[in-house]
DNA sequence: CTGAAAGCGCTAACAC
DNA sequence: GTGTTAGCGCTTTCAG
């Protein structure tokens, strides 16, 4: 098998300039739009002689030549370069669709630039957008970046695509890929209604589409089943663990604590559960906790938790296909993935001063 | 305050063929090399007259001209990427890691690149590198790429500069920052030894540079405390919360359980004490747990890790200031930074069948 | 003070 | 079959 790459030996000496193809084709003794042709197979009308193919691939080989993707850049070639812009990669959610958005990414041959959220408004023209476009072939934005609003508009007059995940409310210039919130909210709510609970309360990290359209959700729900919800069982904090620490140390202390919460992360469910303990709450047998995202920390925490998962996967793939075959002009696509509910062992009945924690999970 | 960008208003038609210099130069009736002197701002010996540079920049803002990067980047200037090479994004330490080196890229104005670890041998000379190096000002490796040799091979003759951090072990042909491992470990068992502890268990995950060095550590301190390690006492698991939950259950389930656990991440610690709650031991009552990295996670759990921290964006920051000043042909540097012990509450004196455990966590 | 021209590394017509 | 040539968008001498 043939080396892909020049090793010292092959006088790919390090610091010094990278070959250019005028050196394979000096080298070769031929010129350079033949090593062009060899080097990208190009299908001609009548194919280059065998001799002279050995010939400049004998020289490429010998210098270490590879291609300039700058240049062919240049020329109009894509880049290969993704662009994803998040807002926090340090969320395990983000991370993990990062991750994915790198798998399929890798499978078509695409690497990804992670693009700042924070636009900076510096000094000239020159760094308009951090993560200049143009080198991308496409732009993933992903979380809800409506607040950056200069960003969306540096990106609406773009040739390339753009596509939107997990962005919540829509952004009508752009493709969107977006999850089925308020599936997800009923069925997490369904799942503690048919469990018994009546009390329970929403711990979500504000602002953000996502989250608001799965507060909305959990109203709605409320109204669709004729309860209402008590005031202060609605909580917006920061999307951390601290956060779901802090959240359930106030809902417990009340005259009227939740049986259940349902959480709009699992980075705050888990949160929820290490203050539930540290509160002195058994989960499930004194409160039930609900997460979102199904990420792997869900699972790292005793009791495992009961989630809403989302098809990560297939969501990156459907991104980068959009992206892939979207053609400027194209009117913009918006699609909703259905998330399922992971029933674990963070749920279970409320708590009856008759029967024992015990006896009621099932 | 200028606008950086073009709004559509100002006839950067979405979908359009970006302006060119050229256009910029008609549009304002001057040469091109005089519309890239005033948008460079080149120092000149006599200065640009004033007249000149207003039209010119007129023009520039009427048609939204921005450079391209790409054709800069053809002429040598630096593209302002900068590649992360990662194994998996998804493993919090190292995303924490990324945000760190993302966040002083940006304010030297660069962009991060994620490249893939897995080595593709794929079809042809042209996608050698999937992340080409090339296109990218530097790299960094995240982490032990030592098995991905070919990946090592073709880093070494570059002319960018590389930068290895958490390889564990070195590699002498790159720019290495690292953390005292050695250290961190014996700061951890010298907390544990002086709460009491003398069955103490090592729980890492294989293979890797980092985690290699932390158990030669372990073994190395007890060594020199004349202590003799039970067979059994050190495992090695995958680096996930399930590993860490299935080898605390394999460890208890000992007749000589030991009293504390040190660990080699957060992530499997986290999952210690979650597999620890699920077999009904208390800790840091029953088992006290030490972490490494001090990753969020650390304080998702009940009780909240000790662990040990690492200066990750100290160390980002100095990756990115090697990166940036190194010159092709230096010897490369080496540096060690030193981790601290933050003790929070997984750790307490070992049980004792004559005090209960409250007494013991002063 | 400004313009003309060469060329970065590569591709794609067009010749021969 | 292979070579010549003209750019891609930009920077940079070198002339005026």
């Amino acid at each position: 098998m043939e080396r892909l790459t020049p090793s010292p030996s092959h006088g790919g000496r390090p610091g010094g300039p990278a070959p250019t193809m005028k050196d394979v084709a000096r080298l070769a003794g031929v010129s350079q739009s033949t090593v062009s042709r060899i080097v990208n197979n190009t299908p001609v009308a009548i194919p280059v002689s065998d001799a002279t193919r050995r010939r400049v691939l004998d020289a490429v080989a010998a210098c270490g030549y590879r291609p300039n993707p700058l240049a062919r850049a240049l020329r109009g070639a894509p880049t290969m370069l993704l662009g994803a812009i998040v807002r926090d990669i340090t969320d395990p959610f983000f991370a993990a669709a990062v991750d994915a958005l790198g798998r399929t990414a890798q499978e078509a041959g695409y690497s990804i630039v992670l693009g700042h959220a924070r636009a900076r408004a510096d000094e000239a023209l020159r760094l308009a957008s951090p993560l200049d476009a143009r080198q991308c072939d496409a732009i993933f934005l992903l979380g809800d970046l409506q607040s950056e609003s200069t960003l969306i508009e540096d990106l609406s007059c773009l040739s390339s695509p753009v596509v939107a995940l997990w962005h919540g409310t829509l952004i009508p210039q752009f493709h969107s890929i977006g999850v089925a919130n308020h599936s997800g909210i009923a069925q997490s709510l369904n799942h503690l209604a048919e469990l018994g609970h009546a009390r329970i309360a929403f711990v979500g990290a504000g602002l953000l589409g996502d989250v608001r359209e799965r507060e909305a959700s959990f109203r709605q729900w409320h109204t669709d089943h004729g309860m209402d919800i008590r005031d202060g069982y609605v909580r917006h904090i920061r999307n951390t663990f601290e956060g779901g620490r802090q959240a359930v140390s106030e809902l417990v202390a009340r005259v009227d604590p939740p049986t259940a919460v349902v959480s709009t992360s699992d980075v705050i469910a888990v949160g929820l559960v290490a203050g539930a303990g540290s509160a002195g709450l058994r989960v499930p047998g004194d409160l039930s906790v609900v997460g979102f995202d199904d990420i792997p920390v869900a699972l790292a925490v005793t009791p495992r938790l009961t989630t809403v998962a989302m098809p990560i996967a297939e969501m990156a793939a459907e991104a980068v296909a959009i992206a892939r075959s979207s053609r400027s002009g194209d009117m913009p696509r918006a699609e909703l993935f259905e998330p399922t509910l992971r029933v674990r062992e963070s749920t279970a009945p409320p708590a009856s001063p008759s029967i024992s924690t015990k006896e009621q999970f099932t």
